[in-house]
DNA sequence: AGCACGCCGACT
DNA sequence: GTCGGCGTGCTC
C-alpha cells in the first residue's frame, strides 16, 4: 500500500503516517486534510513511500486541499531546518505556512460619478459631488464623511444613478521587473565585484559569495545588477533579499523600484495579512519575481529561487530568539544550497564565521574597496576617558565638548552614539541601596523621563517613577544612574543652548514613519545635533554631518559575552561610517576607558583586519566558533527544586563523545524572568562533531517534568 | 495546538 | 455526594 508522510502544525517530533488513497492522486508538497485524534487538521505531504504492510493500523489521508503545495524543494528545506535547530518540524512548517492564515484580499468596490446631473442640485448634493472630483470612496459612508452630509444623500443620489459603484482590481498585481529600466553606473571596483558574481548565477548551482565593502562602497548596486542579468537570462527565475530589519526594506525597495521599474513584493510581519497572502501566492505561483523581507521570507514557497541576498550578514537581527529560534543567515545558505542558486552575503563589517568560510576558501570572496564618490573615511581617535574624564554627573569628555562646539560654529552637524534607551539606565535609592527591577526579574527598570516612568525593556513592564524608595520608604532618595541618550542629550542643550538637539531611539521613532521623518529632518540639516542608539547607526546617509561622538564605546564589551568585541566593533565601525560622506571630510570620537583594547585600538587605525586577525586568534586558541560550536540548553521552571533535580539529572546523563565538553549547569545571566528560574548549560562541539546528533541523543536520556521547560539554542547570539 | 483523562475544592 | 479546576499526555 501506499504511505503518505504528512508533516503537521504541532509540536510532534516527526512526520505522522497515514494511508494515501489513490483517487486522491497525492504528491509531495500537497496541502492535505489528515484525522487526527477526534478532530481534522492541515498537513503537508513530505513524502511518499510503497510499503508491503503497516505495523498498525493507519488512518488514512482525508483531503487535498486547493490551496497551492508547497515545492518539494520547500519541504525538504523546513525539514532540515527543522533538523539543524532540533524543533519540531511543525516550527519551520508554521513558518512557511503563515502567510496563508489570512484571507485573500476582497475585490475592492469604489464609488464614483456617472456623469449624469442630479435631478434636485441642492447643497448637499453639489458637496457629495465635489468630495468625489478625483477621490476613489470604498463606501457611501466614506464618501459622505469626506462632504460633511449624512449618508442618506449619498444613497439618494446612487438611487437616482447620479453615483454608481463599480468592482476594480483588487491590490496591484505584482508587474514584472524590466532588467533593463535605469542600469547603474558602476564603478571600477563595482563592476569587477558584480562581473565574478554574474559569472557565478550564470553557471549555475550553489554558490555561497561573501560580497565584503566598506560603509558607502555600494554593495547593494552590486547585487542589483547581477539580479538584472539573471532576470535577463531567466525571466522565471526568483531573487530575495533578507534584511535584518523592517525598518531598511523601504529604502531597498526603493531602489528595486528605481532599478527594474517595478516595485518588489514584501515581506515581514508588519505587512497585513492579505497583502502577505497574496504575496505568498505570488511567490508560489512565480508571478513574484523579486522578493524583499525579514528573516521569515526565507520560509517562502520560491518555485525556482536563483539568487538569495543576505545584506547587513554581522546583522545579530537574523537570529531569532524566542519561540522557533533559528539564525536565517545560516539557514539562507542551507536554502540557496538545497535550491542551487547564489548566495550573496554582503557587510561591511562581516561576521567571523563568514569571514573564516571566506579565508577557507568555502566561499567566494568578493572586495569592494572605495568609497563611493569623493568621500573618505572619517579620522577617528579615541579619547581616553581616565585622562580626560567628564566633569561629575556629565557624560560628555572635554575633547568631545570641544569638537561638538566648533562643528555647530561651522554650521555642520553631530550624531552622539549611545546604545542605550531611556534617561538612566538604573534608578536606585541612596538611603537604602535598594535597585529598582521589575517584579519576577532582576532586570533593572530604566528611568525614562519623557514618560516620568520606570520601563523593563526585556519584559515591556512600567511603572510611575514612585515617590519614596520602596524598600526603605526614605523620600526622594531615587537617584537615576548612568547615562541614556535623553540624558546625553539635556547635557547637549546645557552646552550649547541654542542648537536643535533630537534623540533617535526605538521610543522616539517607534515606528517607519517617524523614523523616517526624523532621518528627512537630519538630512535637511534641520537638527544640528542627533543622539541616537542603534536605530540610527545603519543604512541612512547624512551629508552634512561630520562629526560623529561615541559616548560609551565600552558598553558593549562589558558582560563577557562571546561576541561582544566583534559586535562592538561591527556597531561603532557603522556608526562612525556615518561622518562625512559627502565632500567634507568626517571625524570621529570614541571616549572609552580601554584604548588598549584590540578593539579600540583595531577602531582608531581603521584596520579592520588586525582585529579580526586578534579575534580569530583568540577564539581559534578556545575552540570556539567559528572553529567550534556552541549550543544552549536552558531549563526553566517556577518550581525552584524540580528546576535543580532536572538539572541535576541532565548534568548526570551528559555523554562522552570526543570533541565535546559541557559546561554548567550554571544559573542563566538573568536567573529570574517573569518569575521563572532559569539554569543554562553550554555545549561545545569541535566542527567535525554531529552536535545536534550528540544533544538530541542526551536530552533523550532524561525526561523532563512537564512543570520543567527545557529550550535549546543552536548557535546561541544572546548570553541572557 | 487541541482534547481527554485524571485527582482535589464549593455547590445542588 | 457531584461539577469542574487545569496539570499531564497523546495524537500516525
Amino acid at each position: 500500500m501506499r504511505i503518505a508522510e504528512v508533516l503537521l502544525p504541532l509540536a510532534v517530533p516527526e512526520p505522522f503516517d497515514y494511508a494515501a488513497p489513490d483517487d486522491l492522486a497525492l504528491k509531495v508538497g500537497d496541502q492535505v486534510v489528515v484525522p487526527l485524534g477526534p478532530r481534522l487538521i492541515r498537513g503537508v505531504v513530505s513524502a511518499l513511500r510503497e510499503s508491503p504492510g503497516h505495523n498498525r493500523p493507519l488512518k488514512a489521508v482525508a483531503d487535498v486541499l486547493d490551496d497551492p503545495g508547497l515545492p518539494a524543494s520547500a519541504v525538504e528545506f523546513v525539514q532540515w531546518a527543522a533538523r539543524w535547530t532540533l524543533s519540531p518540524p511543525g516550527d519551520p512548517l508554521g513558518v512557511a505556512l503563515r502567510g496563508l492564515r489570512a484571507p485573500p484580499p476582497r475585490a475592492q468596490v469604489v464609488l464614483r460619478a456617472t456623469g449624469r446631473a442630479p435631478a434636485r442640485p441642492t447643497p448637499a448634493r453639489q458637496a457629495v459631488l465635489a468630495a468625489l472630483d478625483g477621490a476613489s470612496p470604498a463606501s457611501a459612508a466614506e464618501l459622505a464623511r469626506a462632504a460633511g452630509v449624512s449618508s442618506g444623500v449619498v444613497k439618494g443620489l446612487c438611487e437616482e444613478g447620479v453615483i454608481e459603484t463599480i468592482n476594480v482590481e483588487p491590490a496591484p498585481r505584482f508587474t514584472l521587473p524590466d532588467p533593463d529600466h535605469a542600469p547603474a553606473h558602476l564603478n571600477p571596483s563595482q563592476k569587477a565585484a558584480a562581473d565574478v558574481l554574474k559569472t557565478l548565477i550564470a553557471q549555475g548551482g550553489y554558490r555561497p559569495v561573501l560580497l565584503d565593502g566598506v560603509t558607502g562602497s555600494g554593495k547593494t548596486e552590486v547585487y542589483l545588477e547581477a539580479a538584472a542579468q539573471l532576470l535577463g537570462d531567466e525571466p522565471d527565475a526568483q531573487v530575495l533579499v533578507l534584511l535584518p530589519e523592517i525598518a531598511l526594506t523601504q529604502a531597498i525597495i526603493a531602489r528595486f523600484q528605481a532599478r527594474f521599474g517595478a516595485a518588489p513584493a514584501e515581506w515581514h510581519s508588519a505587512v497585513p495579512p492579505p497583502r502577505r497572502r497574496r504575496a505568498w501566492e505570488a511567490v508560489a505561483s512565480g508571478e513574484a519575481r523579486i522578493v524583499v523581507g525579514a528573516r521569515s521570507a526565507l520560509f517562502l514557497p520560491f518555485r525556482k529561487l536563483r539568487l538569495l541576498v543576505v545584506d547587513e550578514e554581522h546583522d545579530s537581527s537574523f537570529k531569532q530568539d524566542e519561540g522557533f529560534v533559528y539564525q536565517a543567515r545560516d539557514l539562507a545558505v542551507a536554502r540557496a544550497s538545497i535550491e542551487g542558486a547564489t548566495c550573496v552575503l554582503a557587510s561591511a563589517t562581516p561576521s567571523l564565521e563568514t569571514l573564516r568560510n571566506a579565508e577557507s576558501g568555502r566561499y567566494e570572496w568578493l572586495r569592494l574597496s572605495a568609497r563611493h564618490g569623493s568621500a573618505v573615511l572619517p579620522d577617528i581617535q579615541l579619547v581616553d576617558l581616565r585622562e580626560a574624564p567628564p566633569e561629575q554627573g556629565r557624560w560628555l569628555s572635554p575633547p568631545l565638548v570641544e569638537a561638538m562646539v566648533q562643528t555647530f560654529a561651522r554650521h555642520e552637524q553631530t550624531l552622539l552614539f549611545l546604545n542605550r534607551r531611556g534617561y538612566a539606565p538604573l534608578v536606585l535609592c541612596r538611603a537604602c541601596g535598594h535597585r529598582m527591577t521589575a517584579p519576577d526579574t532582576d532586570s533593572w527598570l530604566v528611568e525614562h523621563r519623557y514618560t516620568g516612568r520606570l520601563v523593563c525593556h526585556l519584559t515591556g513592564f512600567s511603572m510611575a517613577k514612585p515617590a519614596v524608595c520602596p524598600q526603605c520608604g526614605a523620600k526622594d532618595s531615587l537617584a537615576a544612574v548612568g547615562p541614556g541618550v535623553e540624558r546625553v542629550e539635556e547635557e547637549v542643550r546645557s552646552l550649547l543652548p541654542e542648537a536643535r538637539v533630537a534623540v533617535f531611539s526605538s521610543d522616539t521613532a517607534p515606528d517607519g514613519r517617524s523614523a523616517r521623518a526624523l532621518v528627512e529632518a537630519m538630512a535637511n540639516g534641520e537638527i544640528d545635533v542627533l543622539v541616537a542608539t542603534q536605530a540610527a547607526a545603519k543604512g541612512h546617509n547624512f551629508p552634512k554631518l561630520t562629526l560623529v561622538g561615541v559616548v560609551d564605546a565600552d558598553l558593549g564589551l562589558r558582560g563577557g559575552d562571546l561576541r561582544a568585541g566583534e559586535r562592538t566593533f561591527q556597531l561603532l565601525a557603522q556608526a562612525t561610517g556615518r561622518a562625512g560622506r559627502k565632500e567634507r571630510p568626517g571625524r570621529a570620537l570614541i571616549q572609552t576607558y580601554l584604548p588598549e583594547h584590540p578593539v579600540m585600538q583595531a577602531l582608531a587605525a581603521g584596520d579592520r583586519d588586525a582585529f579580526v586577525a586578534a579575534e580569530m586568534a583568540a577564539r581559534e586558541d578556545a575552540r570556539l566558533p567559528p572553529f567550534g560550536r556552541l549550543c544552549a540548553v536552558i531549563l526553566s521552571s517556577e518550581n525552584p527544586a524540580a528546576l535543580e533535580r532536572t538539572a541535576q539529572a541532565l548534568a548526570a546523563a551528559i555523554p562522552n563523545g570526543e570533541g565535546v565538553e559541557v559546561y554548567g549547569p550554571a544559573d542563566a545571566p538573568l536567573a529570574l524572568v517573569r518569575g521563572r528560574r532559569r539554569k543554562r548549560l553550554l555545549v561545545r562541539a569541535d566542527r567535525n562533531v554531529d552536535m545536534q546528533a550528540y544533544v538530541a541523543a542526551w536530552l533523550a536520556r532524561v525526561k523532563a517534568p512537564a512543570s520543567v521547560r527545557v529550550s535549546v539554542d543552536v548557535d546561541p547570539y544572546s548570553f541572557l
